[in-house]
RNA sequence: GGGCGGUUAGCUCAGUGGUAGAGCGGCUGGUUUACACCCAGUAGGUCGGGGGUUCGAAACCCUCACCGCCCACCA
């Protein structure tokens, strides 16, 4: 048996193990087992990424799930790979270039970036992956996959095929998200609103048919009064009901507009008048739509404002524009008034750049399969915890709108379609000027069209869109697996994922599986892509503000796991993590967790100087100590109990029980009363409390082993526990304690606890130094207690303990009562008075117990009707508080 | 405007009907032969406010307040 070293180093223990078991190809799946599958595919991490500590909490749960699986005999796959993740690799790839070559993408052209970002992706990107290896992540790397592997290209080229044949994916020009930093389109998701300060501009327009009478409008965006083709106003507005049918003039760029009427003005705000903008807001185009007003678009694609029939603000950025354009409106004495004004303005979930609405030609995606989606999460088949996930994930697809599935990078699933070369592709920017909001309904002639894979021949271009990176995740659950691995692990067991991730992934992978049904059978149970979605918490910081690169407020996972060890890291997280709700996250819990690793460290040894321990160890009932079958019986509640958590995925609840059963059951009582066996000379009895020792320590290894893999390992070996590796060591199974008397001995050491505490606490208040061995003396009348002597002397750190019947109280002799009698600690110097007081206090936080015990015990109504059990317990707390009042009073009289 | 979460010890959080808990931090004592990344002891809480249900509420119901998130076209 190899000597355990003092102190436990991760650094050394940690990487050795994990390349032991990448070498033993531990966790490699086999598609052709027999065993039952337990499948898990990871949240693929962007190429680009580095290790946070949301994907540490995300994958640690996931391995924990994965080797607790694999030690319930289990056939486990968790599939991992990486996201290509278009608009923030070209950002990220762009940014690097611009930085490292001083050149930008349309410097080298589409062929040659692309070659470029392939060049960046070999030397810069999957960092992640090896990170993940150094927090212990059990994925089957020998199936790691990329969003951007060939066929997975291939596979969602055929899924835009297949859906365009279906006609659910279509063309058209319609009101999209614009990101001006990336020039591309997004879907609504990718856009956040955030409140923003902002003015409020008060501007006069001319009435055409009454000259000299001006309406006055508030609007936000001066600089787009170019493209206003109407002023509005609510068809009941007394103010304004005149004016319906005339015109108004356009301040910049001096034009005629129509006053219509429409309800979605709301008379309350502002002056009432709205200048209508359909270009460039969604609500101004839908108004647009209705009374057919044309469309006049003054942007370019970067935000620059466009319209040189104002040379003033032609060129410049909308913002700029914005100021320069109240500066014109003031000089000409349109302007009014400016109040400052908070408003909701999306940013690009990416650039973070403000989204400007816009029309444009795009792709977009009726969905499909939305009921059915809703239905299978209503009917528990894809299971959310927690539960109420389900409600946003309902409101989500109740209220779903097209996806807008098209972006104008350059990095992702190019588009599989095709336009003769004639005619010139749009490229999805629009440049229409003069358009009538009636025809952007219509699409482009879709004869002219070719949705298909393969170039139809020279004469047709390949349209230059990338599609939506999502549109490739969606079909991450099972375009990762081969046809075998798909038999059987698909659908996948669990997915573990951040709520904020729930429409973008969660819900569209859902659809995916019910459309294009990867599964056995038609049947919407072997088509699901998941049957559970555990949803994590975010990590936030101490003042709960999210993680983010700019605050700095982020923690580098892998400076913890060298200060920690990943072990510490993962159990510190996790027991943290309550289900569902975010975390806030303080170092101070890590060391926790790694101070937890060296108590476990500690513990082993411990055992391991006392000789080798039993490979398969086994207790005799007969022979245990009491506090044996206490500490066996607490395991074996802790065994149920963890049980039980995990069927709900509170790891933090697993993480907390195994933390307090091993320390304070364990280590604290157990292995401190134990050692009056272990070293006395009574061999049988110490080679029991040895068992007993090697069953708890054996047990406490397998059910720590998912949450801390490599200490486990580690010291499942060095105790020889197994010659095979813990990871497929069986789960731990409950002791049979099947002793008449379990009952009553478990009593029996709930009052020797006691005791020992109340006589620690007679020490520390006689301000004894806790290692100075005084001598005790306990009155009871309990026979079974001077076997327990020596223990008791022990957790004492007595010098001496008697045991009486009857003992005089004096002063010298501070006394507290306990369940087995009366404890008192013999000391020289005692105080008279001090010991009244002392005994007074006992008895007046006795008395107010006993006063709220009897309350309830006088009250019919609660001894007619609370269970007989609860009664019973009451009555007998009465009983125990007013004898040990009793001698509390006896004992401060006597002191007289 | 709708929806969802939260409010328990100085801090971070457990606790879903029966004597309010843990860890950290504080204070006191300790080189007790596994562990100072430790051990022992201890202080600290009208469980956000109000109302209700119940013999009994931190927990269940109603209501208010505050904090956070999500969704929604008020310029």
């Amino acid at each position: 048996m190899a000597e355990l070293p003092k102190t436990y180093d991760p650094a050394a223990v940690e990487p050795k193990w994990y390349a032991r078991w990448l070498e033993a190809g531990a966790f490699e799946a086999d598609a052709s087992s027999s065993k039952t599958p337990f499948s898990i595919v990871i949240p693929p991490p962007n190429i680009t990424g580095t290790l946070t500590l949301g994907h540490v909490l995300n994958n640690t749960i996931q391995d924990i799930l994965a080797r607790r699986a694999r030690m319930q005999g289990r056939e486990v796959l968790w599939l991992p790979g990486m996201d290509h993740a278009g608009i923030g690799t070209q950002t990220a790839v762009e940014k690097w270039l611009r930085k490292n070559e001083g050149v930008t993408r349309h410097d080298l052209g589409r062929d040659e970036f692309l070659r470029r970002v392939l060049q960046w992706q070999d030397k810069h990107g999957g960092i992640i992956i090896e990170q993940l290896k150094r927090l212990g992540c059990s994925c089957d790397w020998s199936r790691q996959r990329y969003t951007f592997d060939a066929d997975y290209i291939r596979a969602v080229q055929n899924v835009f095929v297949d859906l365009y044949d279906k006609g659910l994916i279509y063309r058209g020009r319609r009101m999209i998200n614009w990101d001006p930093a990336a020039q591309t389109a997004l879907s609504d998701e990718e856009v956040i609103s955030k409140p923003q300060q902002g003015n409020l501009y008060y501007v006069r327009y001319e009435i055409v048919e009454a000259p000299g009478k001006f309406l006055e409008v508030a609007t936000t965006r001066p600089e787009t009064i170019m493209a206003d083709t109407a002023v509005a106003v609510h068809p009941t507005d007394k103010r304004y009901v005149d004016l319906i049918g005339k015109h108004a003039w356009r301040p910049l760029v001096r034009e005629k507009l129509p006053i219509v009427a429409d309800d979605a003005i709301d008379p309350e705000f502002g002056t009432g008048v709205l200048k209508v903008t359909p270009a460039h807001d969604k609500a101004d185009f839908e108004i647009g739509q209705r009374h057919k007003l044309p469309i006049v678009d003054v942007l370019h694609p970067d935000g620059r404002i466009n319209c040189p029939a104002v040379p003033e603000l032609d060129g410049l950025d909308r913002f700029e524009a914005r100021k320069k354009a109240a500066e014109l409106l003031k000089g000409r004495g349109l302007l009014l008034k400016t109040e400052p004004y908070e408003n909701n303005i999306g940013f690009s979930d990416r650039s973070e750049a403000a989204i400007e609405p816009r029309i444009s030609e795009q792709w977009f995606l009726r969905y499909p399969k939305t009921k059915e989606a809703l239905a299978v999460v209503r009917a528990h088949l894809i299971r959310f915890f927690p539960a109420h996930w389900e409600k946003v994930y309902a409101q989500w697809l109740e209220n779903i709108q097209d996806w807008c599935i098209s972006r104008q990078v350059w990095w992702g699933h190019r588009i599989p379609a095709w336009y003769p070369k004639s005619r010139s592709v749009e490229a999805g920017v629009s440049s229409a000027k003069q358009k009538n909001a009636a025809d952007t309904a219509a699409t482009t002639e879709e004869k002219s069209i070719r949705v298909q894979i393969e170039s139809p021949d020279e004469g047709w271009t390949q349209d230059p869109d990338t599609l939506d990176t999502w549109f490739s995740s969606w079909l991450w659950a099972y375009e990762t697996m081969d046809e075998e691995a798909r038999k059987k692990f698909y659908p996948t067991s669990v997915l573990v994922t951040a709520p904020d991730i729930i429409f973008f992934w969660v819900a569209r992978m859902i659809i995916a599986g019910l459309e294009f049904k990867p599964g056995q059978s038609d049947r919407v149970e072997d088509n699901i892509p998941f049957h559970d979605v555990f949803f994590t918490g975010l990590i936030r910081d101490k003042q709960g503000r999210k993680m983010s690169k700019s605050l700095g407020n982020s923690p580098d996972p892998l400076d913890l796991i060298d200060k920690y060890g990943a072990d510490g890291l993962r159990f510190g997280l996790m027991r943290i993590a309550p289900s569902g709700q975010d975390i806030r996250f303080d170092e101070k819990q890590i060391e926790e967790g790694r101070n937890f690793a060296t108590k476990l460290w500690n513990a082993a040894r411990f055992r391991q100087m006392h000789g080798p321990s039993a490979a398969a160890p086994k207790i005799n009932n007969r022979s245990l100590a009491i506090f044996a079958s206490e500490v066996l019986a607490r395991l074996n509640e802790t065994i149920d109990a963890i049980e039980v958590a995990y069927c709900e995925y509170r790891f933090n609840e697993v993480a907390q029980r195994l933390y307090d059963f091993f320390w304070r059951d364990y280590c604290d009582w157990f292995v401190e009363a134990a050692k009056t066996e272990i070293f006395g000379e009574d061999e049988p009895r110490k080679k029991s409390a040895l068992a007993v020792m090697d069953v708890v320590l054996s047990a406490v290894l397998r059910l720590l082993h998912p949450f801390m893999p490599h200490i486990t390992e580690e010291l499942w070996l060095l105790l020889g526990f197994g010659e095979q590796s813990i990871q497929f060591a069986l789960p731990p199974e409950k002791i049979a304690l099947e002793d008449v008397d379990l009952a009553k001995k478990r009593k029996l050491v709930t009052a020797v606890y006691d005791t020992v505490q109340a006589g620690r606490n007679l020490r520390a208040e006689a301000k004894i130094p806790s290692n100075k061995k005084e001598r005790f003396v306990l009155c009871t009348a309990n026979a079974e207690i001077a076997k327990e002597v020596p223990t008791i002397s022990r957790l004492l750190n007595a010098g001496q303990l008697d045991i009486a019947t009857h003992i005089r109280h004096t002063a010298d002799t501070p006394m507290a009562m306990t369940p087995l009698g009366e404890i008192f600690l013999i000391v020289t110097a005692g105080d008279k008075t001090a010991e009244r007081e002392r005994l007074e206090k006992e008895m007046a936080k006795l008395e107010e117990e006993l006063r709220t015990v009897k309350g309830k015990l006088e009250n019919k109504s609660f001894v007619d009707r609370a269970p007989a059990a609860v009664v019973e317990e009451h009555r007998q707390r009465q009983k125990d508080f007013s004898e040990q009042l009793a001698k509390l009073k006896a004992a401060r009289d006597g002191l007289n």
